[in-house]
DNA sequence: GCCGGAAGGC
DNA sequence: GCCTTCCGGC
């Protein structure tokens, strides 16, 4: 910021004060006065610096955006609040309902006063001239990013990829073997999109290195490119190849997690916790959820969707449960069926081009829940084949996953294998450095927890399960060494 | 209202 | 990279 936008922004400070009074006024006594933000600079006196905390999880009941929201580097290129945060942000929060709400179908959500709308924009990154023309076009500057797009139809109404969300902001690779993506490439059919190109996804994953320097997500030395040349490194994620082998779940837009070592958990599952398995501790959805009822686990597969996942907590009950299953798929392949070869043991993890699927859409002739009871397909422009609304057939496509019990079983043989194989395998974090619990989390509510099955093999419940896990891991590696 | 291109700031 | 600003077009 130059000096004259400085000299700008104080011109408009009385204009500033109003506004912060009317949001102090509208926020009440929760605020914490932090001085980080706004604008990077002591000298910016622009007033969100004063009003809006960057642990926005801390401050009001219902809907929170998850901590990593707000961490810098959870932000690619860029170390401030991105748009899509801030309207996720006045989206849970009650006082703002009147400005911006959910409405309509899962993610979707209007302005309904896009002048107030962009002035708090306007506020939050001192842009005292920020109008919804400016807003619209940052919004629309979202749509090739396929994090947002329009609802055609309805005015100032868009809809969250919220897919296409957490995968921007945590990278996860297990998505590239869920059955979800799985069924929706190249290789049943569907021609892969530009997204799926390695290029593509290393893009997504800014922090980490960057392709063609020899430490690349992909590694494409040995192989050919294409569908089986492109290998996805393993090794380039701590949480996959640490050996905690049902915790790589990605963050969702969901609850708490402890930031400290010895590794975060930033799926907000935090496996270790005292009651993280509880039959007592079953957070119910508050009344105008960020999902509709149909995202209501059932107590088969929520169970499921407990484990950590990508869309264990984004997905209808059914959806959750094979997806879970195609995580604890991760290195052995088995999910993929027809291309066992895929992950062969070791530390490379086959993504196939197309498989993570970002922009491996429906395709023709797949909807929505939604779209199919309305009958109506949204406009084929949209992103809507980007939509986790449409997993629900994909869960169809892979019904046989129900019996999930000898999967999981093999597939932990095999992730005991891979870290074996891979020699990259540390150990579960001990208990003893476990991190402290921490408080219930409002986003809590949104995971889908409920009782393990009674079905379940004792190996498989989810708390028995981890610490089984934890010491066959290392019984492993003992052997191994 | 909505769209996307272009230029530019940070 | 992520906007912000401006703009012409629909």
């Amino acid at each position: 910021m130059n000096a004259n936008s400085i000299l700008e922004d104080r011109k408009e400070q009385p204009e500033n004060k109003k506004d912060e009074e009317r949001e102090e006024r509208a926020r009440g006594a929760t605020i914490q006065r932090l001085g980080a933000g706004c604008c990077g600079g002591m000298d910016c006196n622009c007033v969100s610096d004063l009003l809006l905390p960057p642990v926005p999880a801390l401050w009001t009941p219902g809907f929170a955006f998850p901590d990593w929201a707000y961490k810098p580097e959870s932000s690619p290129g860029s170390r401030q609040i991105q748009l899509w945060h801030f309207i996720l942000e006045l989206l849970q929060k009650e006082e703002y309902q009147g400005v911006i709400a959910w409405q309509g179908d899962y993610g979707e959500f209007v302005i309904k006063d896009p002048d107030e709308v962009a002035r708090l924009w306007g506020i939050r990154k001192c842009k005292p001239h920020m109008n919804y023309d400016k807003l619209s076009r940052a919004l629309r500057y979202y749509y090739n990013k396929r994090i947002l797009h329009k609802t055609k139809g309805k005015r100032f109404t868009y809809k969250f990829n919220f897919s296409k969300v957490v995968l921007v902001n945590y990278p996860i690779l297990d998505m590239a073997n869920s059955p979800f993506f799985l069924a929706q490439n190249h290789f049943n059919g569907n021609s892969a999109t530009p997204d799926c190109t390695p290029e593509a996804i290393q893009s997504l994953f800014p922090r980490l290195p960057d392709s063609g320097r020899g430490t690349s997500l992909f590694d494409r030395g040995t192989t050919a490119p294409g569908p089986e040349g492109d290998k996805l490194r393993l090794d380039t994620f701590p949480f996959l190849s640490s050996g905690a082998p049902c915790y790589s779940k990605p963050p969702s837009l969901l609850g708490p997690y402890p930031r400290n070592p010895p590794f975060d958990y930033p799926w907000g599952f935090n496996p270790y916790l005292p009651g993280a398995f509880s039959l007592n501790n079953c957070p119910k959805l508050p009344p105008g959820s960020l999902y509709p009822s149909q995202f209501y686990p059932n107590p088969l597969q929520s169970s499921l969707s407990q484990l950590p996942h990508p869309f264990s907590s984004l997905l209808p009950p059914g959806e959750a449960g094979s997806l879970s299953i195609g995580r604890t798929d991760i290195g052995n392949g088995l999910t993929l069926g027809e291309r066992p070869e895929a992950n062969p043991p070791g530390t490379v993890l086959s993504l196939g081009l197309g498989a993570v699927g970002l922009g491996a859409g429906t395709g023709p002739g797949r909807q929505s829940p939604t779209e199919r009871r309305g009958g109506v397909k949204q406009d084929p422009e949209s992103d809507s084949d980007l939509e986790i609304t449409d997993l629900s057939d994909c869960s169809s496509d892979n019904e046989n996953e129900h019996e999930f019990g000898t999967g999981k079983e093999s597939s932990l043989a095999n992730r005991a294998q891979i870290l074996l194989d891979g020699k990259k395998g540390s150990a579960l974090p001990p208990i003893s450095s476990l991190p402290p619990p921490v408080s219930p989390h409002p986003l809590k509510s949104l995971i889908p927890i409920s009782p393990p099955p009674p079905s379940l093999a004792p190996s498989l419940s989810p708390g028995m399960a981890l610490h089984e896990r934890h010491r066959e891991t290392e019984t492993l590696k003992l052997i191994h060494s």
